[in-house]
DNA sequence: TATCTATGTTGACACATGTCGAAGTGGGGG
DNA sequence: CCCCCACTTCGACATGTGTCAACATAGATA
């Protein structure tokens, strides 16, 4: 699953080997504790919001949602750049919305040989879930 | 907690008495199920992303986000416009980004006399929820 | 009816954003 | 060493978006 002509053998996507699984989960790094309580208990500060508010917009395009559906439904919970390219946006653009989700804090990218290879941040994504009233875990 | 210097009496929130509370919840009416699958399922068709990309992205502007929090933490489960004034931009400002959460069906509207209120519509957000992998209820 | 208040709508403007082709970077193979 | 491939960055462009002042509308009150 990685229409690659380059390399024939070497699979790819099997590197994701256990020990890969369990440190390749540095999250943002930066910041544990993603942002905010649910909307629903008390109004959002102004920073909140900013800092928020980046993080649903990240999401509010078609082409990054339907990238980061792409990587986060994927085989082994990760996807390299040449899994895409039904899209329909050219390949750099394509790397430009994978940059911003980055940014965003949705997705990390880690690079393996030849290839990119992107997952989601499920802390960060599991808090915005829970800003939605998914109050359960 | 609505400081409206008109008609000093007919407390305008005491207007929300079980009955209108029972009746304000058609939601949005004309699309019970909202949309999609737990991103994590599987990668969204394009016209699944375009629906959904549209209601994260007004959840997507810093201002949107705290007008959506100031509603939904509100007593009773609604505010009015008057009770919003310290978001920091102008009133014609504020009515925009209601009408653009609304048109996103996150939100609803009703006119009770003067003023009008806004709610949440639950499912929808509950839905937004589900997607990003809160999978319990 | 006239007038006041609470919201929504319009028009205009600056700015952000999505998109692409072209060029750049980084790593593997021959 | 050079080429090829995967991917990113750059420059440019058209379009979308947030913002406001000004105007329009809807109820309520007198």
């Amino acid at each position: 699953m990685c229409q690659h002509r380059y390399m024939s053998n070497a699979a790819p996507n099997a590197l994701s080997d256990p020990a890969t699984d369990a440190t390749a989960l540095p999250l943002i790094g930066a910041e544990a504790e993603p942002c905010c309580p649910p909307l629903t208990e008390r109004p959002l500060t102004a920073e909140e919001a900013v800092r928020t508010a980046a993080m649903f917009k990240a999401l509010g395009d078609p082409v990054r949602l339907r990238l980061f559906s792409l990587v986060a439904s994927h085989e082994g919970g990760e996807a390299c750049v040449c899994d895409i390219s039904d899209v329909g946006v050219s390949q750099p653009t394509v790397s430009h919305h994978l940059k911003k989700l980055k940014d965003a804090g949705l997705l990390t990218s880690e690079r393996r040989g030849t290839w990119v290879y992107y997952r989601v941040a499920p802390t960060v994504v599991a808090a915005m879930g829970k800003m939605l009233g998914q109050h359960a875990v």
